[in-house]
DNA sequence: GATCCGTGGTA
DNA sequence: TTACCAAGGAT
């Protein structure tokens, strides 16, 4: 894995996105990190940009509801990203001061940051040489490093390990940005561009003739019909509502009346939901005070 | 480690 | 059209 040439690639080719651009706050990196979890670049720019314009610091956000900040997520999905990073946000301004922490254990504390996120927060928010381990990050050390098609299952351990192993001393943070984007663009999953690929004269997976991998085992994520889509359905009559709604209005979201309920339970366990005094349900801290009949 | 958690673009 | 899957995290 030759750093300096993957850099010189990134340095010409990379993509403009609003949160690489210069003056980027670590708390706009770690909002960024949050929304990208997941979810395709495409759909998260906008909404980072109205975040970052109306929430600039972690009090900013602190100082909404929890279901501010879960109608602002919008149609991202795993709405509950929206309201560990609104927990976070509060965590940062009670505890750290309003200032991003830059180390990654402090991070991982944080609810809704993990390993990947605490440490592209690290390394992109405050340039520290700490090594980054995304999807992307996998598939193309296994490819380039362990010429095989696809990783394996992710391990943590292992998986730090391999990046610690070409992680350069000079410029880690932005290698390891050039890493992830080498994999989004040019090693991607479906049908890697080899031809544009600036270490494809590293590559074990191309010299050993791009060997396919195992074309079995693939449990495959349906959603139709699922508690997801269910949930996803009564979250969007919530957030599309300026005041509580009752049941009824939910009840006619799905027709499996027991599934429903099951959703409405988990939404409610999750906080992602609230019910009034009379009744009704609303998003978290969005429900005035009850109205007496 | 396996499972659950949204949404919508793409081949 | 169906199936895959995109910068993961929590349990």
């Amino acid at each position: 894995m030759n750093a300096t040439q993957l850099i010189a690639w990134f340095d010409a080719e990379a993509r403009e996105l609003p949160w690489r651009a210069p003056g980027t706050t670590p708390w706009g990196v770690l909002v960024s990190e949050v929304m990208l979890q997941q979810t395709p670049v495409h759909r998260v720019v906008d909404v980072w940009t109205e975040w970052l314009a109306r929430w600039p610091r972690p009090s900013s956000l602190a100082a909404e509801t929890p279901g501010t900040a879960v109608r602002a997520w919008g149609k991202l999905g795993y709405p509950r990203r929206a309201l560990r990073l609104h927990a976070a946000a509060t965590a940062i301004a009670v505890q750290h001061g309003d200032v991003v922490p830059d180390e990654v254990d402090a991070l991982l504390a944080l609810p809704g940051i993990g390993a990947y996120t605490a440490r592209a927060v690290a390394a992109f928010g405050y340039g520290r040489r700490v090594p980054v381990v995304d999807t992307n990050v996998r598939r193309v050390l296994a490819r380039a490093m362990h010429g095989l098609a696809d990783s394996g299952p992710p391990s943590t351990s292992r998986d730090l390990s391999d990046v610690t192993r070409v992680l350069p001393q000079a410029q880690a943070a932005r290698f390891s940005a050039a890493l992830m984007e080498l994999g989004a663009v040019v090693c991607t999953a479906r049908r890697p561009r080899c031809g544009g690929c600036p270490v494809a004269s590293d590559c074990a997976w191309l010299r050993a003739g791009r060997p396919t991998g195992n074309v079995a085992a693939r449990p495959g994520q349906r959603y139709a019909g699922t508690d997801r889509q269910v949930r996803g359905l009564l979250l969007d009559v919530l957030r599309a509502a300026a005041d509580p709604v009752p049941r009824a209005r939910l009840d006619t979201v799905w027709p499996d009346a027991q599934q429903r309920e099951r959703c409405l339970g988990s939404l409610l366990l999750d906080g992602l939901v609230q019910q009034t005094h009379d009744g009704r349900f609303a998003l978290p801290g969005e429900a005035p005070a009850a109205i007496t009949p």
